[in-house]
Order: structure tokens, then C-alpha cells, then sequence
DNA sequence: TGCCGCTGTGTCGCAGGAAGATATATGATT
DNA sequence: AATCATATATCTTCCTGCGACACAGCGGCA
């Protein structure tokens, strides 16, 4: 029994479409996405580490997110991701897809 | 790779509201169950029995529906369900936490 | 110099659920 | 009876988010 929250499990699923979109605006180390998310959502949405590493090396190996080791401002080494032109185009179509899911989703719960 | 199909995957967690969100209509057997979730969201959702039945049993297991050995029309043998009082705040339950997740989602894909 | 502590990355095992394949029962049809 | 269609059920596989943990690197500080 999870110690009760107001934050949200992620749907299986979505995460990638939340990285690559946020990748969409700059590139950020891991870290720094999971942080986005998190303030963007209010906190809706809190992406573990065990949920984040593995979703960034899926998305690199199909080459949506490119990686690079550079160091932050800190000077501490990080891992920064930036958006490729194949990424572009899955960001997209899982936009498209993410539309089709919520109006089918609404259909049903508003069909009387 | 799925021949090409307009078809989407549901998403891990949003069956039971589906299946609930039916029942509350009205009382159905699970076949017609899918079927009219098949309709409603014009194909964009089609539930397999290997999703549907594990639903059913998971649910009436929560005692959110309740399950009963009729006859249809055609006098076959099938199992009616309907949504218990319990089941009614679960719904209502499950249809805060699609918003709040749908409003999330938003947020991120929408805040430039 | 050596010990913390913090941050960022990585990994492992587990849990839960959707899907496909398959099985079984039963009534209708021929 | 044999076949076909419908409805329910189950089994296995796959995927993915999560918690726990490990570990590396760097700064601070006694």
C-alpha cells in the first residue's frame, strides 16, 4: 500500500510523448526533464528516476533524442539531450495519437 | 509490425473506467459490453477478450459490478452485469483522475 | 587529506494490465 | 451428427512505470 498522495502514476504510455515534447522546447539533461514535468504539471505527474533513464535510452535508441555528455552550470557532468528531425515527426504522430485516444475516451464517457 | 489498421491500443488503466462508464447506461453482458465500447468510439477502441474478461473479473472482484447468469434474446447463456452503488463512486472517482491526467497531459504539450 | 553530502546517471526486480492464442460450452443450422 | 457462431474463460507474453539501490563526481569542511 502506497502511503496516500495526490500525485498521479503515470499511464503507461505517455511518458515518451511528455520527453519528446519537452525536448521539443530545449534540450535538458535528465534530470532537468523530470523537473519540467514536474513543475509544468504542478505535480501531477512526478517521473521517477527508474521510469525516466529507462524512457530516455528507448528514445535514443530509436533515435528520436539525441544524447551528449557536457557539464552544467555547476560544472557537474550531465547527460543533455536535444530532439531530432525523426523525433519531430514521432512527437507528432504520438500528438495525433494522444488526440484520438482522449476524443475516444470522451465518447464514451459522454455518449448518454 | 500490426497491419495497418485504424485501430489504438488502449491505455494501460483506462479499460475499467470504460467498462464501468458502459454499465452505468445500462446493464450488459461482457460481449455487448465491448461491442458497444467498439461504437461508441467508432473502432478507435476494440476490446479483446483477453482485456475484457480480466477487466470483468477484476471489477466485480472490487464488488464495483455485479455479475448474473442470464439468457439473451437468443436464449444463450450469458452473464449480465451491473454497476453497483459502489461502483457509481468509483466511476466517479476514475472519471476525476482521467481529467486530472488529461489537464496534465495538456499542460505539457501546451505550455510554450 | 579524508569524510560527508548532494546531484545525476544507471540498473535490477517487481507489479500490473492489455493482447493474442487457445480452449470450452452451448445453442442454432444444415 | 456435424458444423458454425456466440459467449466466456484462461494462459502466456510483452511492455513499462516504479521503488530501491548502487555508484560516480564534485564541493565543502574539519
Amino acid at each position: 500500500m502506497r502511503p496516500r498522495s495526490d500525485k498521479a502514476d503515470l499511464l503507461r504510455g505517455t511518458l515518451d510523448l511528455l520527453v519528446l515534447r519537452t525536448l521539443e522546447l530545449r534540450p535538458l539533461h535528465g534530470v532537468a526533464i523530470a523537473e519540467r514535468i514536474r513543475q509544468v504539471t504542478q505535480g501531477t505527474f512526478v517521473v521517477q528516476p527508474g521510469s525516466l533513464f529507462p524512457s530516455l535510452h528507448r528514445l535514443e535508441h530509436e533515435a528520436w533524442i539525441a544524447g551528449k555528455w557536457t557539464t552544467n552550470a555547476e560544472k557537474r557532468r550531465v547527460k543533455s539531450y536535444v530532439l531530432t528531425a525523426a523525433g519531430r515527426r514521432q512527437l507528432a504522430a504520438q500528438r495525433r495519437e494522444w488526440d484520438r485516444i482522449v476524443t475516444a475516451v470522451a465518447q464514451v464517457l459522454e455518449t448518454g
